[in-house]
DNA sequence: CTTGACATTATATCTTAGTATAGGGTTTAG
DNA sequence: CTAAACCCTATACTAAGATATAATGTCAAG
């Protein structure tokens, strides 16, 4: 099934000039046209678009995430870059992970807090985040 | 010990302008001034101004931010709304943590893929953070 | 064979978040 | 008492990401 862009656009929530902007930053592959000039699309290309989305709501720029959907294991190719990228990403990861492990503690003892009517100080969510954990 | 906005900005690797926009997003409480009108502050707000750079990276908008600054339980104050409030946010925590060990795991395979030379498919990490988890 | 929905490019505008600059005042150290 | 280092406001600009607009072309249905 070949689609056209307003359709995958709607598919994924986005705006069409989204979609061509993506094409333009190359985080999408040029889509192939049709004898008038039309984009097709794959229909996994929504799958990409979502994707982008989430991972933009997850703090990663569009730089970033076109790193992100650049890895890959091709036979061949340099796989050790590939490795040393994927490793640092996972860093990248897990820090944020931690981060919002220790912010979701906070907001748990806060509504915890509220249940009990317990005064919290200040400004409690303050206590997620810090650097030494 | 008071300090003056270079000195929090410095302390928190954030531009003295952002701190200056922070208080007028209100993301930071009206700095008292000297009598010669200049801001002056308690070493705390550099650990706020730390966590609203942390909260950034991990995807949260500056009014999101301002937002969570602003749970806290008061006595007499509207607790169940604040509960409801830190639930919701608990709710989105757990989101982008889902999602982060998601993407984990497949950078995680990728990795590993890597090392054993083997080729992936066009686009693995597309695996990672699909709705249906 | 034309009408309406949808597509094209190019260009301009918007929002969020932050930075820079101009023109001036304050504080501290010599 | 003045010079360097800092602060003030107001205003303007930047960058990233996204959208809007204008002018035009394509295509499927009636």
């Amino acid at each position: 099934m070949i689609m056209k862009i307003g359709q995958v656009a709607a598919g994924a929530g986005v705006n069409v000039q989204t979609v061509r902007y993506y094409e333009r930053r190359g985080l999408l592959p040029k889509a192939p046209r049709t004898p008038g000039g039309y984009r097709t699309y794959d229909p996994e290309v929504v799958a990409r678009l979502r994707f982008i989305k989430r991972a933009q709501d997850l703090g990663f720029s569009l730089e970033e995430i076109t790193e992100l959907l650049g890895l890959r294991v091709e036979h061949g190719a340099a796989c050790a870059a590939v490795e040393v990228k994927a490793k640092d990403k996972i860093v990248m990861v897990e820090k944020k992970i931690d981060e919002l492990q220790r912010m979701k503690s906070v907001l748990t003892e806060l509504s915890r807090a509220c249940e009990l009517r317990a005064p919290t100080s200040d400004c409690p969510i303050l206590e997620a985040l810090s650097e030494d954990g």
